[in-house]
DNA sequence: CTGTTAGCGCATTCAT
DNA sequence: ATGAATGCGCTAACAG
């Protein structure tokens, strides 16, 4: 029933092996002899079995692309910008020719997740794995990544991270590229004092993640260098308040629901906070539903900022500040990367800038 | 180097076959046996060979995804709901057992891209595949697609449409899940109407798109129930009017940009509307911000609706009137269906309903 | 440039 | 309940 690749070449009066070398046109092949094969395969109707051939050759044209959490337009983003560096522009046949399969897999934010999708395309024999957002810090998960990895890479497949540091332990990575979440986080809290914000609440991420630590730590970066240091710890850690017990801090998800719990939670420890900074701006939405549900102006009450610069972000009422991250641009090159159409930057590491973006919903404090 | 199953075979002092039973545990095995084989596995850390497994199976255990645009919400949404049906939760050891590999797609809304990736789907022996979003009205493309998935499912391939029409010859298929568009946008311009609107903009999708399509229809259907018929053609096609030269609709992307720029020329070919539909919340923050650019209140100059209810949309300023779709419920649907872990709906095909969701960005007209 | 030969690693008969 | 044998469909040497 189902024709191979043997059907093929009998019709083209060929042997499987010149079949083999027309399909994967990595080896010289008459011009005429190609003709009658392709003509073959056409009228034979007939497609490649994959797993046969990745048997054979011991390599797949699979290439995962792990995020967290592919409803959030943040890893959609830049999953699509590397599948257009990877499932190759399509020569409108339908045919397929030489293109790899990028696949995306959500793990949830799960570290249990990673691992069983990084063993998934391990049995796949994967050609490459790209990683993108910020990783999870605990001690065994990263342990258990990195020899993971390293069984990946040692089966020949390339490893990319986006938007993700490297492992502590980072070695034979293809390459990393890094968001400078910290660089960023600093700036935009910089551009909150200069205004003349003296207390300003932060909506940070799960604590666990790096993202959420670095921007946390150019925050305080900002915060000290204006000799706005750390407040005591307040109310205790009700709420969701981080380890350090800072008041001005509440950590939750990165979603809209927490922006505005969080928000809420804030304005009641200390009603006199001036500004707002979101982990990110999905976050930050929820802080302005929040802060308007107080029945407050932004930005003439509270300033409120987020980061990323989502696309709707710029048609939110005020116009968001936030922090730009070049998602799309970041995402093709992971995936050129992976492709291995592109040289790994000098050190495998490259840090990719963070822009702020200053909007209307950012102001001086009142009076 | 690679550790096959021989060698777990030969440290459990057991045959390659037994192996293989307790792996796919679909066989009886002797309990002491299979723990024996079980610590072998765990101390070569063995990972099956998928393509050696798949050919010699004839089956594999990956699920395609296709959408149309990863980084829209949309998209992302139904994917992720589908993904959590077909990756299995995993069991926290990262050792992957019988979980399918759900991997999305991303074909960017072009419909070589779209074969192509199903091409690629069938070279690898899919298990299933779950088509989302609406689909591209060509007869080209719709005679090439049916046939494309007639091969699929003949190969045993299942087949599941989220979010879109069945082909006008679906047969053979799983299930097709579809979303009531055309009864949601009728309800939306119906209550539009009772707010007292009658000269009613219109921002569509790209006209050769079945959502696109049905909203319209559904728009079209709650004027003509209201005798607001269609206007004659006004001022030619220019700037994207439909084919109908109706001087209140035009069309273009599904994407923010292009709510903008479609607002500002109806607004100019139509000073006069008070309201404006868009063809998706995306376009509708769109069409948002070139109101306000224009110097215009929503809803007191213009009211504005969206459709799909995005998580942003309860967000936007005020909140989008929108028609909410359940996407992580359909998504979810979909994904037990591809994983034949839910029985198809009868007759193959189930609508989905449309809600009509009434926030503060529509109000009646003044005066 | 093309044909021949030999596996790739596993699932699955068929025995036992 | 387990072992032995066969072949899935293809690629990669190696000839020629």
């Amino acid at each position: 029933m189902t024709v191979t690749l043997a059907d093929v070449a009998a019709r083209a009066r060929v042997s499987p092996a010149t079949v083999s070398r027309v399909l994967n046109g990595n080896y010289p092949v008459a011009a005429s002899t190609r003709e009658r094969v392709l003509r073959a395969v056409d009228d034979l109707d007939y497609v490649l079995n994959g797993p046969a051939s990745s048997l054979a050759a011991a390599t797949s044209d699979l290439v995962g692309i792990l995020v967290n959490d592919i409803a959030d337009p943040f890893f959609g983003i830049m999953a699509g910008a590397a599948q257009t560096q990877i499932g190759g522009p399509g020569d409108g046949s339908g045919r397929a020719g030489g293109e790899k399969l990028a696949v995306i897999c959500n793990t949830g934010g799960s570290p249990e997740r990673e691992l069983t999708y990084l063993t998934l395309l391990q049995r796949q024999r994967a050609a490459a794995v790209v990683l993108t957002g910020g990783a999870v810090e605990s001690p065994a998960h990263q342990a258990a990544m990195a020899a993971k990895l390293a069984k990946l890479a040692d089966a020949g497949t390339r490893i990319v991270f986006c938007g993700r540091p490297p492992l502590p332990e980072g070695d034979a990575l293809v390459a990393a590229l890094a968001f400078d979440n910290r660089g960023g986080g600093r700036r935009l809290t910089e551009h909150l004092i200069s205004l003349g914000h003296r207390r300003i609440g932060y909506v940070a991420g799960p604590p666990e993640r790096t993202t959420t630590r670095h921007r946390l730590e150019g925050h305080r970066e900002a915060l000290r260098a204006a000799g706005l240091e750390d407040f005591p710890a307040g109310g205790g850690t009700a709420g969701g308040a981080g380890a350090d017990g800072d008041r001005l801090v509440v950590h939750g998800p990165y979603d809209r629901r927490s922006g505005y719990e969080a928000t809420l939670e804030l304005l009641r420890r200390a009603p006199d906070v001036t500004a707002i900074v979101a982990a990110n701006d999905t976050v930050a939405l929820g802080a302005c539903a929040a802060v308007r549900d107080q029945g407050m102006r932004i930005p003439q009450d509270i300033s409120v900022a987020g980061f990323d610069d989502l696309p709707f972000s710029v048609d939110a009422v005020p116009a968001l500040t936030t922090v730009r991250l070049p998602l799309f641009e970041a995402g093709a090159r992971a995936g050129r990367l992976a492709m291995g159409k592109e040289n790994p930057p000098p050190g495998g590491i490259a840090t990719i800038a963070a822009e702020l973006m200053i909007r209307g919903s950012t102001a001086a404090p009142r009076g």
